[in-house]
DNA sequence: CTGAAAGCGCTTACAG
DNA sequence: CTGAAAGCGCTTACAG
């Protein structure tokens, strides 16, 4: 560093001849500067920054004065590579999917109430989200979620559908000693967990359905693999079950969360003679594909068939009739994910399970079944 | 660093006893590891991974041959530390907005599509995007923009409506020396400046319209101080005089891209002697506005009034009938910021002004009007 | 074409 | 309660 360098402090802006005007890019002010100022070390500096014990507390003031008065902010890159934390909590999504909903301009609910829930609960600690799109395939998931690490080095990483449920990925991110939460599923343990209850809500629907009078519902359920649904299946067996009513009054269609799918086995499950005059859906897609046959078959909503969906992504309120359904609490939970991360690696025992409530929107695709 | 240490690498997990076994964090492979097992120096990995010049062939082989067989991942926060770039870029988003999208439960069109061209340009260099929510009040966002690029020090900062429209702001970024790219600007020089033909796009559907027969056509328009609006507003009128019809046949409703407030103004603008038989909306709230009063009014869409909207959210395909719109590139604009940014981090000059091409979406409510 | 040295701005033990 | 030292993993001049 010689005496020229001195003179220009930021890079040269302007390349085009006329245009060249040096900029000064203005220095930024470092714990050094702060520790200066205030007349102590940088590790008292560091103390009062980080909230710690053993700093007297007039020197606590004088310091945080400085601070103020410098304008000091700490640089992330630094405390992460001084051993502290790296202020970052990596979100991992599926790929595919969420190009999918983007590139379609149908929107995309999901990553909207996850960045919702997620930035809320990190602003109020000073950290910073960051979302990775990965292929589900684990194959590739598992060295582009390396990369991701390996570069940003985040202090936790949340796990959303469907990677949550994939074995292979959350082991390795065990072994990797990296905290890490899923969204979905219950088991707790040495993950942070952070579920709704499924059940509850199905039993809550499946009543709702009985009350009014329904003898006869159809549960349109995503994919076996998908734990969800197999808590909501279970729940409404018993529901059912409870209520005195044989199986056959509560039959099964194997859907796959898509929309044609649906319309088929929808098709299939109304041609039998005492078909059913209410449809459970498991997502919004199945419950419009519910919409879409009853309007084919000249069945009115509510009046002949009535739909329930869970999920309540912004699109259900413009179906015509609005739907019934039950509202994820996606922001909830990954809220609820994030102030655990945080929380762990600040030191605290964060893990274990933790329910997020859902809500019962009643909106007009459900009503008494006539005859 | 004594013998002892040498037996737990990563922090003990499991704080409930019975639960205490001592988790091993893989030990991440630095640029050193790579380097010893290349048999050379740190810098020559280095020169590798950079894809500097001054390499020999073999040698290069030899470096990227190790980084792939330890799967070695440059840490950014030490490349950032080391003076290298952070490879991140900072969105700015307006906070008031965003959470109210969010919270409304009516998704964000905006952020998603953001999300969208941000992402993959991003993904494509390795870099991240990251989003950060800023109050709109000047004396509120630069502190708090000063805070989030003090500890990210991102390499770049996108600021987005109405953030990019605020001098204050961006003259103040542009003496930190940060590049900075601004959506819906046409300026360019020290900017990057992103935008669609807000003119092109208004001359396509006042023509579309008139060549449909209208002859008096409304324009709803967003506040004065939107950049976009007042080009639209600009254009309206050019095109009508091309037309050779008189300033009366294309009566300016002042809006502010509310519901609202637009029906208010679009209630004065039919109640005239001769009400226009279109409307153009600045935006879509403000278009569902037009199909509200017209309602209202018993006036059916578009056999009584042809309705254009420019934005085209996903609720659009919803709307009854489904609204003819432009469509804004903002993906595509978003991710031109993002590589504009990337290259001049990298030193080369990315400033200066760049359109990313709209689209006229031709959907059910415009037609000839009768009469 | 390649390497030895210095330094970025913090934090974590450690010593007092 | 406070400070001096070492080190995190890179990159940038600089020297050869």
């Amino acid at each position: 560093m010689n005496a020229l360098n001195l003179l220009v402090v930021g890079p040269l802006y302007g390349d085009n001849p006329g245009e060249g005007i040096a900029m000064q890019k203005p220095k930024k002010v470092t714990i050094e500067d702060v520790a200066t100022a205030a007349g102590v070390s940088r590790q008292t500096v560091s103390r009062v920054i980080n909230n710690g014990p053993n700093v007297k507390p007039a020197v606590r003031q004088r310091v945080e004065a400085m601070v103020e008065k410098l304008g000091y902010v700490p640089n992330l890159s630094a405390r992460r590579m001084g051993g502290g934390r790296s202020y970052l909590i990596l979100s991992i999504n599926d790929r595919a999917r969420t190009f999918e909903n983007w590139t379609s301009g149908r929107g995309n609910d999901w990553v909207d109430q996850m960045l919702y829930g997620g930035m809320s609960e990190c602003e109020r600690h000073n950290y910073h989200i960051v979302l990775e799109l990965i292929d589900t395939d684990t194959d590739t998931a598992i060295p582009q979620i390396s990369r991701a690490i390996g570069s940003l080095r985040p202090d936790g990483v949340i796990l959303t559908p469907p990677h949550c449920d994939n074995g292979e990925l959350t082991d390795w991110l065990d072994r990797q000693g990296i905290p890490c939460a899923r969204v979905g599923h219950s088991e707790g343990g040495h993950f942070v967990d952070v579920f709704m209850d499924d059940a509850g809500a199905m039993r809550e629907v499946t009543r709702h359905l009985l009350d009014l009078g329904h003898r006869h519902i159809g549960f349109l359920t995503g994919p076996l693999s998908y734990g969800p649904s197999q808590r909501r299946r279970a729940a409404f067996r018993e529901a059912l079950a409870e209520a005195g009513l044989p199986e056959t009054a509560g039959p099964i269609g194997a859907g796959n969360f898509y929309f044609d799918m649906a319309v088929e086995v929808l098709e299939q499950m109304l041609d039998t003679p005492s078909p059913p005059t209410a449809i459970i859906a498991d997502n919004d897609k199945m419950a419009f594909a519910a919409l879409h046959v009853a309007a084919g078959r000249g069945l009115k909503v509510p009046d002949d068939l009535s739909v329930i969906s869970f999920e309540d992504t912004p699109g259900v309120r413009f179906s015509v009739p609005p739907l019934t359904a039950i509202r994820q609490p996606t922001a909830a939970m990954i809220g609820k994910a994030c102030a655990q991360l945080i929380a762990i690696s600040k030191g605290e025992d964060g893990f274990g399970a933790f329910e997020a409530p859902y809500e019962f929107v009643v909106r007009s695709t459900t009503q008494m079944p006539h005859g």
